[in-house]
RNA sequence: ACGGGAGUAGUCGAGCAGUCAAGACACGCGGCUUUGACCCGCGAAGCGAAGGUGCGAGUCCUUCCUCCCGUACCA
């Protein structure tokens, strides 16, 4: 992250940045620190499981884990958590490393998987049996479950809770060694079957899953369960501070008992912290959900670009500095939160405004011609690809007798405040000239087929010679120049502002319209040489992006956002 | 009913007993404009409730209310 303030002056680096909000997490870290708490390390960690794309309720943790390690010149740790074969694959840690490096952080050599720590875990769990602090549980899941007790009941233990350590480290053995069925056994700690957090009631360590692992393959059919595996992993990697959300809160006298269990020093271990993930309105961020839109084929993929995946944003054209512009000014607290979505956009047209060039295109065009424009002759004039610095790099728009403005920018019959071209009405062509309309040309439906108007000679540039004032600018490119082109029009994904009120019926939120799609665009000619991934503003449109489908004979862009439009709101009230 | 979290404007979110309770987004009004964009002004809007302790309380105490999480061999 562009941090120059850090590099120039190192020694204040984790002193708070006045622009942003402070936040807690950083507050305590820097207290620690100070105090010289783990030796002034700082170790953190994100920990994505590999059963999913990383969608941006991700990049708050990611910005966080690795905004902190940056902050107190410390590490961040890449983990993968992958203690569930079943559900896990290969294909995701790519995908998971892509998008990290795309928001833009470096994990350096700090690649880990909780599957390297296996055997190290199993060799922790057979202490643990050795101390007469776990137990095989031979039941079957129903019947754990029905003497784990509830909310206003205590549990009652189990019958095997009794086996020797003998017998105990022998079907461990057994359960390691293959020859057992899936849950038919399972290792448990001796927690406390009377105690009021039900976490603590002889949780359950390790279960037996013959299941292919993406990274361990078949060597072990016995797996480790999250609350054994991320605490004890933790330790092993030496983090410092375990970040993770709110719904873990209920974990962290398990994570700590743990810990104490396999004789962590209360002074050097690392300890849990909780903050409240984000979520935005109008949005599903639930990897669960996100995986069935794509199963049910609500999308084309997780990267279509409606989705919020990491993949999806940036397909969309959306940049990481937007994200982790936003990240910092939602700030983190422990409340749980659901932020508007507009806070979001309002960061993508921020940094999109300030990095895009802009061109013009016409979505949906109008045919217009210049009754005494001369045939054949073709005009250039010169534009900025950035208005505010006119002197900057620009390109040559052509103008010829016929061109092509957006059919929204015509009306027959005005509203009050219409500043676009209307019969007998004169409007600025961007960068061109000013026109008047003098014709209507309709089909024989009655539909607007072509205006003929007349192009003030002296006004070329768009400034008109006696300096009378034209309200009205609009976009617009020659035809016989026209790159052709098809356009995404992407809109939200649900219509409902909290889609999952009703788990069961979110599908019914669904937008119909979340993506419209228009071919015979017409781009103006300089974007014949643009590139997949090429970010522009569209004048008077939004921004957009060419799709990674793109090719020179079929070109595809996708509009990541749209500008606010005032008028849109003014027309909308009458 | 039990355990654990949390309540500051429409949405996030500062504030940690003592200026008129920051800032951002959204909203409204106005200005500027060769993008009805950007930008620049201005405005409306808040401490969940009730008691209590302080000269003084979002800030401390008590009670109440509301919301979230928790009985997976998922993470």
């Amino acid at each position: 992250m562009s941090d120059p303030v850090s590099k120039e002056v190192p020694t204040q680096r984790t002193e708070r940045d006045p622009d942003l909000p402070p936040n807690f997490v950083e507050d305590m870290v820097r207290e620690q620190v100070a105090q010289g708490r783990h030796g002034g390390r700082v170790v953190t960690r994100f920990p994505p499981e590999p059963n999913g794309y990383l969608h941006i309720g991700h990049a708050k943790s990611i910005c966080l884990n690795f905004g902190l390690a940056q902050k107190f010149d410390g590490q961040c740790n890449l983990r993968f958590d992958d203690t569930n074969p079943e559900t896990e694959d290969a294909d995701y840690v790519h995908a998971i490393k892509k998008d990290i490096q795309w928001l833009g952080f470096d994990w350096g050599k700090n690649e880990f998987y909780a599957s390297d720590y296996f055997q190290k875990l199993y060799e922790l769990a057979v202490q643990m049996i050795k101390d007469g602090k776990a137990y095989v549980d031979s039941r079957t899941t129903e019947e754990i479950r029905d003497t784990r007790g509830d909310y206003y009941k205590p549990g009652v233990e189990a019958p095997d809770r009794g086996r020797s350590v003998e017998e105990n480290l022998a079907l461990f053995e057994q359960m390691k060694g293959g020859t057992l069925p899936d849950g038919s056994h399972v290792l448990r700690a001796k927690g406390d079957m009377a105690s009021t957090d039900v976490k603590m009631r002889d949780p359950v360590m390790y279960r037996i899953r013959h299941a292919h692992h993406h990274r361990t393959g078949d060597t072990w059919c016995i797996y480790p369960l999250y609350d054994w595996a991320h605490g004890q992993s933790d330790y092993i990697e030496k983090v410092t501070h375990s970040i993770c959300s709110l719904e873990f809160v209920n974990h962290r006298p398990l994570y700590e008992w743990f810990l104490d269990q396999i004789g962590a020093p209360p002074g050097d271990r690392p300890e849990q912290t909780e903050f409240a993930k984000l979520n935005f309105t109008y949005t599903v961020l639930s990897k669960r959900r996100l995986l069935e839109l794509v199963k049910l084929k609500h999308v084309e993929g997780w990267d279509d670009p409606r989705m919020p995946t990491l993949s999806g944003l940036r397909r969309r054209g959306v940049t990481p500095e937007a994200l982790r512009t936003l990240c910092d000014r939602v700030g983190v607290s422990t409340r749980d939160s659901v932020v508007d979505i507009s806070l979001l956009e309002h960061a993508i047209r921020e940094d999109l405004n300030a990095t895009s060039p802009r061109v013009m295109a016409v979505l949906r065009p109008l045919k217009v011609t210049l009754q005494n424009f001369p045939e054949n002759e073709v005009i250039e004039f010169d534009a900025p690809f950035d208005p505010e610095k006119p002197e900057g790099p620009s390109r040559k728009i052509p103008l010829s007798r016929v061109l092509y403005i957006e059919q929204e920018d015509f009306m027959e019959t005005p509203p009050k405040k219409f500043f676009r071209l209307a019969p007998g009405q004169e409007v600025r062509l961007r960068y061109a000239c000013i026109i008047k309309c003098i014709e209507v040309k309709k089909a024989a439906d009655g539909s607007i087929e072509e205006l003929v108007c007349e192009w003030d000679p002296a006004s070329r540039g768009g400034t008109p010679a006696d300096g009378r004032k034209i309200k009205g600018t609009l976009h617009w490119v020659s035809a016989t120049h026209a790159v052709d082109a098809t356009v995404r029009l992407y809109d939200r994904l649900f219509l409902a502002e909290n889609p999952l009120k009703d788990k069961d019926t979110y599908l019914e939120h669904l937008n119909p319209n979340s993506v419209e799609v228009l071919s015979g665009c017409k781009l103006e000619p300089s974007l014949a040489e643009a590139k997949a991934g090429q970010r522009v503003q569209f004048e008077r449109l939004g921004y957009f992006c060419e799709d990674a489908s793109t090719t020179a004979a079929a070109r595809v862009w996708n509009r990541t956002i749209t500008l606010k439009d005032t008028w849109a709101k003014v027309a909308g009230k009458e």
